[in-house]
DNA sequence: CATACAAATTTGTATATACAGGTTTCCAAC
DNA sequence: GTTGGAAACCTGTATATACAAATTTGTATG
């Protein structure tokens, strides 16, 4: 196992001390110096802990003052999904294989550009229903090339984080993405599988994520209901 | 006029380089060795604009190997939107006002609490149309406390970033922010702005930003019709 | 020619330090 | 008591430095 850096060890024990309510929104962390001492770690190395908390929305800086927790950001994280934050984090979110991962060609990756060897390596396809709540709200299509990946498809993805998986077995971690939004009506399938009615605006979201392995990405194609959850996302 | 610090200014800089495509997606920035001497700076100065740079899309490090060029993020940017960045940037981008500021008591901000003392100072109200290459894109209703704004009503925003006249005006900046993110179906009002069939479906984006002024809050909510342009985010 | 290894290059992590600028606290002077 | 201002505290910016780790390049050896 390989030791996290120090900065990301800070980050991960505030984020999870504001995300299980030892700070209450409105609270002020220790001051810079004081997380020093506690740490034993030097300023720049609490500042990028502190910079990254920011950059997720758990808390807010203001010079001569301190860093006031806002709170660990609600609703359905996808929109953040800032390394390795972001989580959905929440026990009664589950997940239910569709269409098991099966071998195909590539046809086109929901309007991004595949490069030439991620076209001739062959796509891994599968369908993956989220549930929260006893209630489906993501629909969500996963491409990603065959490249380097040996048994993907004889591994069960039931209830296992993609990319926890990915990390897990093969030392590929997710460092940042694109995804492009529209709002568009169900059709019949995402109708069914969404338990909308035919026609309802859904979310449509088309997202290529750039991985620590160069050239290979992660296609993902999110059809989301929100009825019930608003996507949220902070900046 | 105040001076951007020296790690924005190289951010600016390589930003529009990558924008105006004097590098394309796949080059190689230099290295940050070489940025250090040519803009006489140290490491961690270079860094920091490195890393923003980074988090706004336009490009990807790789230990070892350099900083790829990505290109400039397409789309729409309303979801990154991180810092000052963003903006929209294209000369084509029109705003309209639809409804002039007035003051008005405070009803709800789009779901967001707000204090007490928004509440006592009242709630400055316009709403405005983006457009861009002739078509609406974006239907902008903006609320906003009446505290410490002189002649705020008097000023015309037509074809001005309000954080730019806050900026500007006021000294006030943007920090960060929170948004939900819903899909709906268009209304009336809606349909007329944004020229789509009633019932089509929309984006509706309920936004609180957060200032460098403590406990000033602009709350903004964003219709957007995604027929043309889907809102694009880097993460 | 091909392979293996060493060297150079480049980014990642971490420390120590200094000063600037905003905020709060507290005390002295009026 | 109130006001003013100094001091303490806190975050923002910037430098100089060191070593680790990944990648590329060059070289020498078989």
């Amino acid at each position: 196992m390989e030791e996290l850096p120090r900065y990301r060890q800070v980050y991960e024990t505030l984020r999870r001390a504001i995300a299980d309510g030892r700070y209450v929104p409105g609270d002020l962390l220790p001051s810079e110096h004081d997380l020093c001492q506690e740490y034993a770690l030097a300023r720049p190395t609490v500042r990028k802990a502190l910079d990254q908390l920011v950059a997720d929305g758990y808390i807010q800086k203001h010079q001569g003052k301190g860093s006031i927790v806002k709170g660990a950001p609600r609703g359905i994280g996808i929109l953040s999904l800032t390394g390795t934050t972001s989580a959905v984090g929440r026990p009664d979110f589950f997940t239910r294989i569709i269409l098991k991962p099966e071998l195909r060609p590539w046809t086109e990756a929901f309007g991004f550009p595949i490069n030439a060897l991620e076209q001739q390596a062959g796509c891994i396809y599968f369908e993956r229903l989220r549930v929260l709540d006893d209630a489906p709200v993501f629909l969500d299509i996963t491409m990603l090339p065959n490249i380097g990946l040996p048994n993907f498809t004889a591994y069960n993805l039931e209830n296992a984080s993609l990319f926890n998986f990915l990390r897990t077995q093969y030392q590929i971690t997710v460092t940042g993405g694109t995804q492009q939004l529209l709002a568009i009506r169900a059709d019949k399938r995402q109708r069914e599988y969404l338990h909308v009615k035919s026609g309802s605006p859904i979310l449509q979201l088309n997202r290529k994520i750039e991985t620590s392995r160069p050239g290979f990405h992660i296609y993902s194609q999110v059809f989301c209901s929100t009825r019930k959850y608003g996507l949220i996302g902070t900046f």
